[in-house]
DNA sequence: TCTGGGGTCCTAGGACCC
DNA sequence: TCTGGGGTCCTAGGACCC
């Protein structure tokens, strides 16, 4: 049977996340800024046409924000993480295999409605979710997932569409596909798109007309995959289960320099207990963690950037056994002189706690480990994260030098009751 | 002064083995 | 100076995604 993939996205989704509880902010030009309120991450099409692109930093746009009116907010994950579960909610009555794809995109298998059905489907997804949500959305479908993303770039850059294109005929493809951009095709990125211009590609047509074993050897079979799938030939099938993660990090940048090796141990240990509080939310466990720091990319002046792998006797994911390694590993390269601007751990191969290898020498008493880290992700989800951390991580005195800034972020109105919005009091 | 964070997949090349 | 032909596994780095 011909397979049918619909792809739903919210439009400037941190943004519109934003405007769902601040009606205010229609019709003005919005952003949200990324982690450390460094760079615009989301941008409204009011921003857009101001020209604020897509990563640009803070410093740099301040100034014309300002002059303009436009409303800045810091990153408020927890309103949009739980915006994006109400949305994956409501498709629910309209697939029976939905892949979510990113926080703000979802797969729907189409494949069991009939040809001629699926924009009037679409449509009614659109309208629900705008209903139900507020989110404003575009819906791509297709033959394939990059036919289906491909119709979602068309659905949002044509207004007269209404929100929807359905690339599901052979005909709507040859009329469509020869107006795609190269950069708007799923999977190219720059290095590829120089690749392909040239052997004199511009558009995603040129691009499926090329000879799939030509496209390998130069983009590999990344390249011969797209190939397939712009013409209507399913690589990529949906995952409707979501598959075991297979690595994890904890990253940041800092909102000011550490130059210290207590104060860059600190901010590694305050990274460590979230690396903990992740794995052990998913069941997961490591028995390695790597550590690195580096100075700005951006700044002039001594630059360094190292890393080191830290292995344990047996897979963990207790706290006090990451901050200990993850301290040590960042006394290890430590060395003083440089300005430091971001440090992070990670840690690739994680394993499922339960049956993991045990230690012969050197391991935990597990059921004692196992009850202190409940009651301590007990206690931080209950009054907030970071409340109680072990006292080996000794975060407290320096914090203000390394800690992330967020100063403009909104309340969190759908998940703190001493947050939600409040109607008809003064 | 100020430039995000967290993933996946693919390939090439080296180490090692028989 | 000559000195094979495979395998496998691991890692680093590139590219891409949102």
């Amino acid at each position: 049977m011909t397979r049918s993939f619909a792809l739903i996205d919210g439009n400037s989704f941190y943004c519109s996340c934003e405007r769902v509880f601040d009606p205010k902010l229609k019709g003005r030009p919005v952003i949200v800024l990324s982690n450390n309120d460094g760079c615009a991450v989301a941008r409204t099409a009011e921003a857009k046409a101001l020209g604020i692109r897509m990563g640009a930093p803070m410093f740099s746009i301040r100034e014309l924000c300002r002059r303009e009116g436009v409303v800045v907010f810091s990153s408020n994950y927890t309103l949009y993480g739980d915006m994006s579960r109400r949305m994956n909610t409501v498709y629910q009555s309209f697939a029976s295999d939905i892949e979510v794809y990113s926080i703000d995109e979802s797969f729907l298998d189409f494949t069991p409605v009939a040809p001629e059905r699926r924009e009037e489907l679409g449509r009614d997804l659109r309208s629900t979710v705008s209903a139900w949500t507020g989110v404003p959305t575009c819906v791509g479908i297709g033959p394939t997932k990059t036919l289906a993303k491909l119709a979602n770039r068309i659905a949002k850059s044509t207004p007269q569409l209404r929100g929807i294109c359905d690339l599901t005929s052979d005909e709507a493809q040859r009329e469509w596909l020869p107006l795609v951009a190269l950069e708007d095709v799923w999977g190219i990125g720059r290095a590829s798109q120089a690749k392909l211009g040239a052997f004199g590609c511009e558009t995603a047509a040129d691009v499926a007309a090329l000879d799939p074993k030509l496209a390998r050897k130069t983009l590999t079979v990344v390249g011969e995959r797209i190939i397939h799938e712009l013409r209507g030939q399913p690589c990529i099938d949906l995952e409707a289960v979501a598959p075991t993660r297979k690595g994890c990090a904890v990253t940041r940048s800092f909102a000011g320099r550490v130059e210290t090796l207590e104060m860059m141990q600190e901010a590694i240990a305050a990274h460590a207990t979230r690396l903990g509080e992740k794995l052990r939310r998913h069941g997961l466990a490591t028995d390695h963690v790597t550590v690195f720091f580096h100075t700005s990319p951006f700044n002039k002046g001594p630059s360094r950037s190292v890393s080191t792998t830290v292995d344990f006797p047996e897979a963990s994911n207790d706290t006090l056994v990451l901050v200990r390694a993850a301290k040590w590993g960042a006394r290890r390269i430590w060395k003083p002189g440089y300005a430091y601007a971001k440090a992070g751990l990670m840690t690739v191969d994680i394993v499922p706690l339960e049956n993991s290898q045990r230690a012969l020498m050197g391991g935990l008493d597990r059921e004692k480990s196992g009850r202190l880290m409940a009651a301590l992700d007990a206690c931080n989800q209950r009054h907030g994260r970071g409340v109680v951390f072990p006292a080996a991580a000794g975060i407290a005195r320096q914090r203000k030098a390394w800690v992330t800034k967020f100063e403009m972020r909104s309340p969190r109105y759908t998940t703190r009751l001493d947050e939600v919005p409040v109607v008809g009091r003064a």
